[in-house]
RNA sequence: GCCGUUGUAGCUCAGCUGGUAGAGCGCGUCCUUGGUAAGGACGAGGUCACCGGUUCAAUCCCGGUCAACGGCUCCA
């Protein structure tokens, strides 16, 4: 038998016996390093350990920091939660079970839905498999006999029809367990050291809503024990920050069952923080160059009809109202109102850009079932701008707006972004709107702006809006979660539909460019958002309530009220708790609701006119006089502080 | 819209294979005037989501509706 040489990362070569593995290797280097390998990489390739290399080769061996086999891992894992679901429920047909970012899945179509306490039979007994130390097994097979082998899985064999090679490659796990799978996997059940099953859910099969749905499996799987508990932790935390949670326990916000589902109710604290967010970005308007507008909630069918809304998005739309005139629509964008607003004289290019901003409240009929707290609602309130320009002007718009975007992010305490720039397929397919010579000096002022602002945003092909390029920005929040808020959008639909004109310096008309713009997104969704990047305890610009004053016994009442009456006209939100209870109790209402400051007032205090300052974080401060207190407040109140 | 789960006081929940309900917190009254996260006593709160069926009898079983939750699909 020849040698094979087989070539390492770091240039070394090592000369192994035909037939031999990447185990082999990795054994040849040392035991530690086969025990920690998951995977290898031959010539470019996920490999298995145990498969035999065809020939020369260049060989990486993945080790448990790598995050490709983390993934294989976590594929391995979905094998042996399908080998037990089979062990314990015979007879049911197996989907897909691949790895996913913050775990993995399996779809199953049993003959009975799973139930909840199903969950922990089932990972009770994958760990009964995992104990067996069973060996996954690459195995191949032709595809004729396949479908043949498959016949009791016909969703397998839907996939194997579809996608599978004249000869394919599949996995056994024990002598009960084979799947259709191009692998690779890890060598053995007994490398499978830390998971949970998390959930189940519907999912349709192949993603498609016109097929079955199966009953899907999700769970998480690490390395380690301590990996595992450290996401679980994390899940715990983000279930603690939840908004729908913290907005009832806060006293936030409610949805009304009686009023419908996906509609928002502020309650007067949310209201205040509500008006905090809704007051920051009017004045940016006036103070950036837009102006602020307000336009109907209601209005005829057809300016839906011109604006194209009827015929694409009516799904979306709640149903019209016959009126005596007319059939009126509430309305799901700003847009054409806005529109109408620019239409409504004859504009010169001396005029333009004209930005038009309003804080716009739109219905749209969300599909039941989709609805969830206050981040996918049926009326919300964008903060919905229109910049009507010249296409010379669009570049420096761009720049604007997101720099605009991201001050408005950093503002309310978000520090991290990414931002996506969305293009057309090249019209190719013909679904965009739209000429070529648009849609190029677009997507080039996305990409110069972009550039321009240093600002390393990747292009997504075809995944513009129909009707023009888009970017997109994305924050992290306290939890490292990504969620999309601000969004730039062309449209090169709307001024055509409306015919929109300007007279430019040739004395002609020409049509103007449009730029939708909303860095919010939604004041909801971004008030939710916000509610769980801070758990609920809101800066203090933002908190519903500011100061909590604490007189210690009703001595103290009237000296007590005088400070809260300070607060009040000095512009703070002061909450006077004057009720006849101790001032431990006092202090611990006022922690669980977050305020940030509490004045302790006491017999010293009413007698020097000082305040003995409390923080929800920092606890005791000491003791203050009331004007030193009040400077203190108001700076951090101005400059907007976010650090607690 | 689809799959699954859930729906009991303002909140969080308990209620044993059907006999019209209970706790803690909160709320009210009273006592306690107490220095940095829960003082005590008493009391008032519920058509057990809604509609229908089975039954002598339904919070409990069955069917439907609505809503919430976990997801899927969708989000021009």
């Amino acid at each position: 038998m020849e040698n094979i040489q087989v070539t390492l990362p770091d240039g070394s070569v090592k000369s192994v016996t035909a037939g031999s593995t990447p185990l082999d290797v990795a054994k040849g280097i040392g035991q530690r390093l086969a025990d920690d390998c998951i995977v290898a990489r031959v010539d470019g390739n996920l490999w298995d350990l145990n498969r035999a290399f065809d020939g020369d080769a260049k060989l990486e061996l993945l080790t448990t920091k790598n995050p490709d086999a983390l993934e294989v891992y976590r594929h391995s894992t979905a094998h042996l939660l399908a080998a037990a679901v089979l062990e314990l429920f015979p007879g049911t047909k197996l989907g897909i079970g691949p790895p996913i970012e913050t775990g993995f899945y399996y779809d199953f179509d049993p003959a009975e839905p799973f139930v909840p306490d199903d969950l922990e039979k089932i990972e009770k007994k994958m760990w009964e498999i995992q104990a067996r130390d069973l060996p996954y097994e690459r195995q191949y097979m032709e595809k004729e006999k396949g479908l043949v082998m498959y016949k009791d899985q016909p969703m397998k064999c839907e996939l194997i029809t579809e996608k599978a090679d004249a000869v394919f490659s599949e996995y056994t796990l024990g002598p009960h367990f084979i799947d259709f799978c191009r692998g690779p996997h890890v060598p053995s059940t007994k490398k499978i050291k830390a998971f949970k099953l998390l959930s189940i859910a519907g999912a349709y099969w192949k993603g498609n809503d016109k097929n079955a749905q199966l009953q899907r499996i999700y769970g998480t799987a690490f390395f380690s024990k301590k990996d595992l508990d450290e996401h679980l932790l994390k899940l715990e935390e983000a279930k603690k920050r939840d908004h729908r949670k913290l907005g009832q326990e806060l006293d936030l916000f409610s949805i009304q069952e009686l009023a419908g589902p996906g509609l928002i109710f502020f309650h007067p604290k949310g209201g205040i923080v509500r008006k905090q967010i809704e007051d920051w970005m009017r004045d940016q308007y006036l103070k950036r160059g837009y102006s602020l507008v307000y336009t109907p909630h209601v209005m005829r069918a057809d300016l839906w009809k011109t604006s194209g809304h009827l015929s694409h998005y009516a799904e979306n739309m709640f149903a019209g109202m016959e009126l005596d005139d007319a059939e009126y629509r509430l309305k799901p964008m700003n847009c054409p109102g806005h529109i109408l607003i620019y239409r409504d004289k004859l504009r010169s290019y001396r005029e333009l850009p004209v930005r038009l901003g309003e804080l716009g409240t739109v219905y749209r009929y969300e599909r039941s079932g989709t609805m969830h707290g206050l981040l996918r609602v049926r009326g919300f309130t964008q903060d919905d701008a229109h910049i009507f320009c010249t296409p010379e002007q669009i570049e420096s718009e761009v720049v604007s707006c997101l720099e605009f975007a991201f001050d408005t992010l950093r503002a309310f305490g978000f520090e991290k972004f990414e931002a996506e720039v969305s293009t057309w397929d090249g019209g190719v397919s013909g679904k965009y709107d739209g000429t070529a010579d648009l849609w190029e000096l677009a997507e080039g002022a996305l990409t110069r702006a972009t550039k321009r602002l240093g600002i390393n945003a990747p292009v997504i092909p075809d995944e513009a809006a129909f009707y023009g390029p888009k970017i997109d920005v994305k924050l992290l929040d306290a939890l490292g979660r990504k969620w999309q808020l601000s969004t730039v959008q062309f449209d090169f639909t709307l001024p055509r539909r409306f015919g929109l004109e300007y007279v430019a310096e040739d004395g002609k008309k020409h049509q103007p460019v449009m730029v939708h713009r909303a860095l919010y997104g939604s004041i909801e969704r971004f008030f939710g958002i916000l509610v769980e990047h801070y758990t609920g305890a809101f800066p203090v610009w933002l908190a519903p309530v500011q100061v909590a004053v604490l007189p210690i016994t009703d001595r103290q009442q009237d000296y007590a009220r005088t400070v809260h009456q300070k607060l009040i006209d000095a512009g703070f939100r002061s909450e006077f708790d004057d009720r006849k209870e101790k001032v431990n109790l006092k202090i611990r209402d006022a922690q669980m609701q977050k305020v940030p400051y509490m004045l302790v007032i006491g017999d010293r205090e009413a007698e020097a006119g000082t305040v003995a300052v409390r923080h929800r974080k920092h606890a005791d401060l000491g003791v203050k006089p009331v004007d030193e207190f009040i400077a203190m407040l108001r700076e951090q109140v101005q400059s907007k502080s976010t650090a607690d």
